[in-house]
DNA sequence: TGTGGCCTTCCACGGTAGAGGAAGGCTCCG
DNA sequence: CGGAGCCTTCCTCTACCGTGGAAGGCCACA
């Protein structure tokens, strides 16, 4: 097992070079090792890393969210009870924003039925559209 | 019918001056008449463009949006026809909006339940958490 | 020796809809 | 006259997740 340089790991991971940089600069990945030259050098175990970032935001979990497990889990415990927290957390947000779209969908839908139907030539300019 | 200062015109919408002052930046207010202070003097029909920014707003449509349906009838013309295809494409947005949001909701349920089912001290460190 | 392809840093930008605040001018009321 | 409460402009910041580019260093191959 061999370490690899930053474009190799990125490519392994399915990212770019400036997502893996991006996510070193905000505390998801710990400062890595440089070269002589100053090049990073991922050990072969940083890709698993990268992929538990890849499969959370698949998820939905925000950076922020996964930074959490992350520093739990680099703190030498499980996270497993913070990620069931953070999921139910997610699913009532989840909940929260269909209700909301779907609350915008019915009525956009009103205003559509409305607009479709209406004349334009009964619309008063003064009220720039009546059916909005 | 009297003029009045930014506001009042404001406080008459249900808005605050920074959004007045933001619309006009971004043409959704023609520029309004200046008193010799160099205060804006908005006039009485004003109101009813401000409603109108505020109704479409409250129907989901974004302010370039708006902004498009007010130049239309500033040009002089009916935007029933281009808010009802505004209308349209938004329904379809959300649709689609919400269709992704119900599958992130399901795969978020699943992950949930693997999570609070599992037990943590089966989880392989070296995955971070093996429910995600 | 040159050229292409990596790598480094830092800075700016995008979109959304304003909010917050500073520095200064105007106006009204007591 | 003084102070409260308006108004003006201009600049910065929010949250999210990077992307794009510039300037420069390093390395291998022909």
């Amino acid at each position: 097992m061999r370490t690899v340089r930053i474009g190799e790991a990125a490519a392994a991971a399915g990212m770019t070079t400036k997502a893996l940089r991006f996510y070193e600069q905000h505390g998801l990945l710990p400062p890595v090792h440089r070269g002589s030259n100053g090049y990073r050098d991922y050990p072969p175990e940083a890709l698993a890393r990268l992929q538990f970032i890849r499969r959370s935001k698949a998820a939905g979990l925000s950076l922020a969210e996964i930074r959490n497990i992350l520093q739990i889990r680099d703190a030498g415990q499980a996270p497993c009870a913070h990620v069931a927290a953070q999921l139910a957390q997610q699913l009532t947000d989840l909940d929260q924003h269909i209700a909301e779209l779907t609350a915008l969908r019915a009525s956009a839908a009103e205003h559509y039925q409305a607009a479709s139907q209406g004349d334009p030539t009964q619309c008063d300019p003064a009220q720039i559209c009546s059916y909005l």
